[in-house]
DNA sequence: TCACAGTAGTTAACAGTGTTAACTTACGAA
DNA sequence: TTCGTAAGTTAACACTGTTAACTACTGTGA
């Protein structure tokens, strides 16, 4: 797991990437990834430690992907935080539908698979909530979001982008549901949940 | 997969259950499902059509329980559908978090293997949505409640809410953040989110 | 009472899995 | 030319889901 995969470790994860866009994860073995590449199933090994950590390169290039497309959102948005919140939303679906490959591996595989993933690795992956974070606290200063907590709002906030996406991925959402439709009623909840409400306010009681 | 199971496959179906709290998905296999109850591995198949007929049996019992438990709160707050969303809410994930192995088997396990799951089951499946949307259409009627349609609102509210359980039973969420408060924090932004805005609304861009 | 059918269970086997140990082969330096 | 190392191999182990073939038991009809 070096910071810059070696050449066969290119190959390896590419191969499993694809595989696992095509055939899904269930169906992926290292017997195939050998098979596809050419080579031997126990020439993975001398490359990466197991299939775990072999996910965790996936994991960790997926993290780098998703922070470049985030972030790229954040600097395009800079000084309008509701509208970056929105773009910052709309491009985290996205990037789990266009990536789902990725998507599954970063976030879906079962948790006792994930609890190997090591803590150093977190950071880098929390880096992408910070942008969510972000967002919030600039739309805090402005006066156009209230939130108590940020870091705590920004993890709700992704809460709710991840069932979205979990949902789409899993092809769980009913099938008589517009997708767009969909998609654009979990942000703009996620959204309005977010704004400041300035009268007194309906009955929403506190339990 | 009989609607009434019999004596040993109400065993079996309990075994299994116990092994996957204890022990999780990836360490689960039928022989030792029978080793547990004290057959042979292949006396499952005897009840069972296959390892996916199992789990089908137990999505369908934990679709069950959740409606129970959901149907329970759709009572108790028959005449105020804000209090009874919210407590919907309340009730779906402390049922995610207290039945985490139903919880994953109904929801988590991976597209692969729920293609399979048959049509007719997601009828009862949806008898849960179906709750939400009931509260929804109710708040709408009441004027408490501002959502242009209630199924697609009840998907992206259902949505928020499992990406909530999700990223709780993943231990996903960072460490230094309180359970409860992002619990509060997910459903408040969900609900907050449905309230009627009745002013000229602060600038959030239709995009 | 005896033969038979059906039920409920078994063992043995197949093809596949992640992973390891032991072996080979090629290459560059002393 | 020898030696060490790096990069690959094959064979094997202990698993997995699943099937085929077999056994034991139970009840019924003649």
């Amino acid at each position: 797991m070096p910071d810059r995969p070696t050449d066969l470790q290119r190959v390896i994860l590419d191969a499993t990437r694809n595989l696992l866009a095509r055939n899904g994860y269930t169906n992926l073995s290292m017997r195939k990834i050998a098979k596809k590449i050419g080579y031997s199933a126990t020439t993975i090994y001398l490359h990466f430690e197991n299939k775990d950590a072999l996910f965790h390169a996936l994991i960790d290039e997926g993290m780098h992907r998703l922070y470049e497309s985030l972030y790229s959102v954040h600097t395009q948005y800079s000084d309008a935080p509701v509208e970056r919140l929105r773009a910052l939303c709309r491009q985290y679906i996205q990037f789990g539908l266009d990536e789902p490959e990725y998507y599954e591996v970063m976030f879906m595989l079962h948790p006792e698979h994930m609890e190997r993933y090591p803590a150093a690795k977190y950071r880098r992956a929390r880096r992408n909530l910070d942008l969510f974070a972000q967002a919030l606290e600039d739309g805090v200063t402005e006066g156009v979001m209230a939130v108590q907590n940020s870091r705590v709002a920004a993890s709700s906030t992704w809460a709710a982008l991840h069932g979205t996406v979990t949902l789409l991925i899993a092809q769980r959402v009913d099938a008589r549901i517009d997708h767009e439709a969909f998609i654009t009623a979990a942000i703009d909840q996620a959204l309005y949940g977010l704004l400041p409400r300035t009268h007194a306010d309906p009955a929403v009681p506190k339990t």
